[in-house]
RNA sequence: GCGCUCGUAGCUCAGUGGAUAGAGCAUCAGCUUGCGGAGCUGAGGGUCGUAGGUUCGAGUCCUAUCGAGCGCGCCA
């Protein structure tokens, strides 16, 4: 950049050449140096000249003020690559070394506090493979927020309203399977929950509550079969290493009036009406009959701020309906102090955006993705078992737990390790796997597969460089060496070279995930990083007694890789195991 | 019908408007007096769905079109 002006000041280059972007970026084949510089094309324009002659006098000037650069060449149309000196490299390794766990670490986001809300599955079931891919997702992401220095609130939103038809539908399955139990007359729900975890819960009542409850009514059955659900979901996504701050109660906040409060809020700003469905809107037949008594629900003027019509805030019958508490929601975490809120959903929400955005807006915030309120949606995860898509739904009795899928593949992958061993792989393999595709494609998850053929699984690829490290590392403390050298400038080889830079991609990748939120692109750094170590090791025999400086600069670049590749698990929620 | 997402190697998928489009798996051929061979080296495999457009330059951006998935309730 100061090349650039010093030839503005010279005047070589016009003035208007500041204003093209100046960008130096990695190159892709190795003849290509170390970095390169499109300046020359971008400013053709601007300048009115040629690109090649841009090329030439930048080359010209940045050659003849620097040390850092070993060789620039003019390369194509246009084209600046630029060499490095070796040691402008190397001397990167101690500060790696000097980070330590916190590689990686940066102050982007300057401790500015976000909300992100992810999986909030309805406690009426356990949570499901497809729900995984969201929590995978949300947890990394949350982890890669931590470390661009957000200041991140994991939130978990409890479905427990004691108005909705479907929590109470299942309530009243689990009573079904109760009264069954004591041997009390029933009638199994119509559309009920039929899968085998709904006789699990009124089992665990029947431990839990004892036997004396069989003519509660339907509310005391959902509080009841709320609360196991929940400590049911908690565990499964422990077993997936994820974790919350906040677990919060919908219902909390139509007992504390925050509800009503909001609504009245809503209808005082005018942003709220009462009237019937407009016409020429299809209605079904029980709409029919309730609007002709006369009553009108509270409509949300949500189709004025980017909806594709109004919204029911307040059914005719008087009960709120799902988006009153959603309002109510995004209000209250306003309201404790969260700058930024972030809501990751699946697949079946696309709908949702247009309502939620208007609904935030309706409450004077911002909303999209430079908004105070986003939805960020992944996208549909396919599973496939024994040959053919495994059914997720929960209805119909079949699930497919996340918990099931984890112990599965651990179990595939050791079979002969400790339970605790096999959980700890699997989990591995699990967020491994949820998070090498992009959240926005729609991916294929084959059992069979991953089961199959997880001895040359990626992850067990990227965790073998880590641990062959590890057992360098040990062979050279048994020596007497440890990390930490006093000539750096011996890192010369072209692939030692190769790793320190791969190594210092890391907090570039991690501002790039924080950007669009592809925290898949880890994994793949992950891949990349070991293979850049492994290909070093290839090449650069590490530890060589007639060779005591080299060894202890090569050392030391083995524990920089080490941080690399523990720091890239530790975002992904990965372990880093010393042994395989 | 409307909206969102996707379409890249046999399969699953990466790819920041840049140079010869990559990885894993699968297939084939090699590599070990030595720090972990769960590794490394090499080969084959491509009309980036199709057609236009934007520009020095498009897998990437825009438009159209075809195909696939999902969503469109006074359910949550």
């Amino acid at each position: 950049e100061s090349a650039v002006k010093a030839l503005v000041d010279s005047g070589s280059l016009p003035a208007e050449v500041l204003e093209a972007p100046l960008e130096v970026s990695d190159t892709k084949t190795p003849e290509h140096g170390d970095f390169a510089c499109n300046f020359a094309l971008v400013a053709t324009k601007k300048a009115g000249m040629p690109p090649r002659a841009i090329g030439e006098m930048l080359r010209g000037q940045l050659l003849s003020n620097s040390e850092i650069f070993r060789e620039i060449d003019l390369a194509g149309p246009g084209f600046l690559n630029l060499k490095l000196k070796p040691e402008a490299i190397s001397q990167y390794v101690p500060r790696v070394l000097a980070a330590g766990d916190d590689l990686g670490k940066t102050d982007l986001g300057h401790g500015e506090k976000w909300n992100v809300e992810f999986v909030s599955v309805n406690p009426n079931g356990p949570i499901t493979v497809g729900s995984g891919r969201g929590a995978a997702f949300g947890d990394a992401l949350c982890r890669v927020l931590d470390a661009a220095g957000y200041c991140v609130g994991r939130e978990y939103y409890i479905n427990d309203g004691l108005n909705s038809q479907q929590m109470r539908l299942f309530a009243q399955s689990v009573r079904h399977y109760y009264r069954e139990a004591l041997g009390l007359p029933t009638e199994f729900p119509e559309k009920g929950y039929r899968g085998e975890y709904v006789a699990d819960v009124s089992r665990a009542l029947l431990d839990r509550a004892g036997q004396s409850h069989g003519d509660e009514p339907t509310d005391w059955f959902q509080k009841a079969s709320q609360d196991l659900m929940i400590d049911r979901q908690r565990g499964d996504l422990e077993a997936a290493r994820v974790v919350f701050d906040t677990w919060f109660s919908e219902q909390s906040m139509h007992d504390s009036g925050h509800v009503a409060q909001q609504i009245d809020r809503l209808k005082e700003k005018g942003e709220a009406y009462y009237g019937v469905r407009p016409e020429g809107v299809e209605t079904d037949a029980d709409e029919q009959e309730e609007v002709s008594v006369g009553k009108e629900a509270l409509w949300l003027r949500s189709s004025s701020y980017g909806d594709d019509k109004d919204r029911v805030l307040v059914r005719s019958d008087g009960r709120p309906a799902y988006i009153a508490a959603d309002v109510a929601y995004l209000q209250n975490k306003f309201d404790r102090g969260f700058q930024k809120l972030k809501l990751i959903l699946g697949p079946d929400h696309h709908g949702y955006i247009g309502r939620m955005y208007a609904a935030c807006r309706s409450l004077g915030h911002t909303a999209g993705h430079e908004g105070e309120f986003e939805i960020i949606i992944y996208q549909v995860v396919r599973f496939v078992k024994d040959g053919k898509p495994a059914p997720m739904r929960k209805r119909d009795g079949n699930i497919y737990e996340l918990r099931d899928l984890i112990s599965e593949l651990g179990a595939a992958s050791a079979p002969d390790a400790p339970l605790a061993e096999q959980m700890r792989i699997g989990a591995d393999v699990t967020r491994f796997f949820y998070l090498m595709r992009s959240h926005e494609t729609h991916m294929d998850f084959d059992i069979d597969l991953a089961t199959k053929q997880s001895d040359e699984n990626p992850v067990f690829y990227a965790q073998y460089a880590h641990a062959r490290i590890c057992s360098v590392l040990s062979k050279a403390a048994e020596a007497g060496i440890t990390p930490g050298a006093d000539n750096y400038s011996l890192l010369t080889h072209e692939r030692e070279l190769g790793l320190i830079k791969k190594i210092l991609d890391l907090p570039f990748e991690v501002g790039r995930c924080v950007a669009d939120y592809g925290v898949h692109r880890l994994t793949t750094y992950a891949t990349e990083l070991a293979r850049t170590y492994h290909h070093f090791y290839d090449q650069c025999r590490v530890i060589q007694p007639e060779e005591p400086e080299l060894t202890k600069a090569r050392v030391s670049l083995c524990e920089a890789a080490r941080i690399g590749l523990a720091a890239t698990f530790s975002l992904l929620g990965i372990s880093a195991p010393e042994r395989m």
